[in-house]
Formats: C-alpha cells, structure tokens, sequence
RNA sequence: GGAUGGAUUCCCGAGAGGCCAAAGGGGACAGACUGUAAAUCUGCUGCAAAUUGCUUCGGUGGUUCGAAUCCACCUCCAUCCA
C-alpha cells in the first residue's frame, strides 16, 4: 500500500490542491514539505499531534519534513475559528514557548543529519521592511478575494481587525520562503488552514511563476462535532506535567463509542488490517477497542513504560485490581494539618480533586465521595496525619476521579 | 468625529429601586441506570467558620434608609453617518 493510499485509507486527507501531482510526490520520497505550528502555549496538544503524526508517516515514506515554528505568525495570531481577537503574546512568551515546542518535536521527529529541519518564521518575518512587503507581496493579494475566505467569515461578524487580516499574508509568504529557500514544495496543515495554504501556492505561482501544492488533514471532530483533545479544563497536552500520562490516557480510554474507530484509524500507527477487525466489534467489546487506543497513543506519547503503568492503574481502579502503585498521588504537608488532623473538604481540595471546599461539600453532600471504597456521608468526617503515612489513603470523587493521597 | 443600541455569573439570556447570589436554557459537576459508552431521569452549579455571613451584574464616583436596576464621567463592543 503506497503512503497515499495508507492517508487516504485512515481518513485523514480532507482537501488537496492536486491529487495526482501529490500523489506522485509523496509516494516517491520526492516531496519537501512544511506544517506550521504557532507556539501560543507552553506545550503541543493533540491537535498538533496529528500533524506531528503525518510528519513521521511521510517521513518513514522518504519524505523530508520542515517543521515551522511560527515564532512571527505569533506575533499576529491567527484569526482562524476564533470568534474573538486573541489575546497578544509577549516576545518573550513566544520565546520561551518556541523552546518548549522545540523540545517536545525532537520526541516524535527524527531531526538528525538532516532528515528533517526545524525553522522558525522569527527569522524572517520579524525584519521584513513594511514598504518593500506591501510591494513585493501586498500587490499579489486581493483584499475581495480574502474577505470571502472561509477562515474571515465567523469574523466579519464580530470584527476583525487588520493585524489579524494580515495573518494570511505572513504564513502565504513564510511557504514562499521556505519554497526558495529549501525547495519545500507542499504545504500540510489542518483542514481550518485551507485559505491560508492556498494564499501561499498562489504566491508562489504569481511571483515565481511555479507550482507548490498544499493538501490539509481532516481535523478530529467527536461525534458531537467538537474539536477531540478538548476538555473542560482545557486541551489535552502533551507534556506529562501539565497533563499525566495516566489523565490522557483517561482521556482516550473514554471517548465516545462512535468516534473509537476514528481515532484508531487517524492516530495510531497500527495496521489498517487490524483496526478493520476490531471495526466488526459491537457493545461492551468496544471497551477493548478504547483500552487499545488509549495505550497506543499513550506510549507513542510518553513512552511504553508510562502507558503500561496507566494501564495497570486504570485496570486496578475500574476493575477491582489491588494494584494502587502506579495511581495519581498527592501529596499533603504537615502544614495542611492543623492540630494533626484534616477534615474530609480540606483532604479533597489539597489533593486537588476539587477546587473550592463548597464544590467538595456539594460532592459529599451528594454522595459522590469514597475513601477506601467507603462512602463519607457527613462533611464533618475528620482524619488523622497518621492515616496518610505508607499506603495513604485512596480518595475518590464521583466514578473516574482517584488519588492516592499521602502525607510528605 | 457624530448618532443610536449594548456590556449581567463558565456560555447564552431574563431582571427596570427592596421579596436578588440574581428566572430560564446550555455546559460542567454529583447520583440512578450502564460497559469507565451513549441516551434518559434526579440533584447541583459565587465564596466561606454554612438555617448564618461575605463578595459579585464593564470601571469610577454619586443619589437613596436601600442600587444589577436611577444620575455623571470613563472604557470596550455593535450598527448607521462622515
């Protein structure tokens, strides 16, 4: 199966500028091609993920990736699917969050002896003259044309201003960089991208007279049409401090039944043979099919020991395994003590598991609180500092929320 | 620059001097049912030393016994005019 057959196959092209011309470039190893990340947190998420993903496949199929960090584009924020401005960044976020992609790539991506590059637009769009731009570039784009952009019209709205208009212009002229610079003849990017890759190959065609073709990835939509690796406290991260690998693997372990297949096929490197099998699967074998998912994507993120032990802690807290090891722990201070004991709202809102003390009364009060596989009824419930010392003592908010509290 | 309308809790959105920690919906959280799923039903949703107290309705000041609500100024947003 050549690698455009295995994208196609996986669900993952969503539109492409030339079919038949990208296929023939990916197949044989013959394309340079760049995917653009704007560093706007200290940590890549799922989303960027995916991309890091096609990055890897294309690179195992011969190709050479180019990995743009968008240390300038940042600089202006990209207006795309967003209904309002976003906040600005300071140079020094940018900075500091820049170092922290770079990081986190070097995991996935093999950079070595030039396999791939890494770049960042920092370097030529922070000394572009605006004069010479607008002259050089600024006359290759109709203003109409971009105001019917897909990626403009939730802003027309809601207002948009000329900073963000100038977004398209800036990643247009970073692939006409990279064209000259390093031959980098594709551009991928999620499918929200597609206007502001095309802005780029016709850049390129109107100044250069040349074809670079542009192809974007179906972005992961759950069942509901929300974008996947969002939760309600925000995205799911990649660094395992700011998410534990056993908090993603949770993650994964409950999507919804309806998207399982989907996420297999779109981010997992296992063979397609197998994930067809496991399509035949129905009802409560699809816990299996989550359980694969979850540790598949688990190790490619943080390595197969990691992945083994959420695995272990999951199967010991949902299925009544003894193993508490590898479970998420807290740790209390002598400080959260008064007196040497703490009641049970304190012991919740230091092992983080609720925030405020009235959201763990309400939990309580609600009967959604266990300690050691005991319900605590009244608020009032007090503990000694003794408890928390060797074991601890395993608390649990509501069905999927553990921690193995101790005392330091 | 001018005119008009607007800003309410996580989001949408009621509220028009006391009965307002603020209707209703969504979301989130908890419970029941389940398969760590979905759907459904129930509860709950500012904070706390919790039959009470404290802080909230864009900001600052004012009127009043009492202000989300009235007044003044300011900030931001939308629409129209320039």
């Amino acid at each position: 199966m050549t690698i455009f057959d295995e994208l196609k196959a996986r669900g993952l092209l969503a539109q492409l500028t030339d079919e038949e011309e990208i296929k023939e470039l990916i197949n044989h190893g013959k394309a340079t091609f760049y995917i653009g990340f704007d560093p706007t947190a200290d940590s890549l998420h799922v989303g960027h993920f995916m991309a890091l993903c096609l990055m890897k496949r294309l690179q195992m199929a011969g190709n050479r990736p180019i990995a743009l960090l968008g240390g300038g584009t940042a600089m202006i924020g990209d207006p795309t699917g967003r209904s309002d401005l976003r906040q600005m960044m300071t140079k020094e976020t940018i900075h500091y969050n820049v170092e922290c992609f770079k990081k986190q790539m070097s995991h996935f991506i093999d950079f070595s002896e030039g396999k791939a590059l890494l770049v960042n637009n920092a370097d030529w769009l922070l000394d572009l003259n605006y004069v010479e731009l607008l002259r050089e570039v600024g006359v290759h784009f109709s203003v109409n044309r971009m105001l019917t952009a897909e990626c403009y019209k939730q802003r027309m709205e809601k207002g948009l201003s000329f900073l963000e208009f100038n977004y398209m212009i800036m990643q247009s002229y970073d692939f006409f960089t990279l064209f000259q610079k390093y031959g980098c003849n594709m551009q991928f990017g999620g499918d929200d991208q597609w206007s502001n890759m095309l802005g780029g190959t016709e850049l390129i065609r109107r100044k250069l007279g040349k074809d670079a073709y542009a192809m974007t990835i179906t972005l992961l939509l759950n069942s509901e049409g929300n974008k996947m690796g969002k939760t309600q406290k925000g995205a799911v991260w990649l660094d395992p401090n700011k998410t534990s690998p056993f908090e993603f693997y949770q993650y994964w372990r409950n999507v919804d039944d309806a998207d399982v297949l989907k996420c297999l096929r779109m981010l997992t490197f296992l063979p397609l043979e197998q994930i067809e099998e496991m399509d035949a699967w129905e009802g409560s074998q699809l816990n299996q099919a989550k359980e694969i998912l979850a540790f598949e994507l688990t190790k490619l993120v943080h390595g197969e020991e990691e992945a083994s032990k959420a695995k272990e802690s999951a199967k010991a807290l949902f299925s009544g395994g003894k193993d508490t090891a590898n479970m998420p722990t807290a740790k209390l201070t002598e400080a959260d003590f008064t007196d040497g004991t703490i009641d049970i709202l304190g012991v919740l809102v230091k092992s983080g598991l609720n925030v405020t003390r009235s959201e763990a009364r309400r939990a309580v009060e609600q009967g959604g609180v266990m300690v050691e596989e005991e319900k605590i009824t009244d608020v009032k419930t007090v503990y000694q500092m003794e408890q928390f010392t060797k074991e601890g003592l395993i608390v649990r908010r509501g069905k999927k929320n553990y921690k193995r509290v101790v005392i330091e």
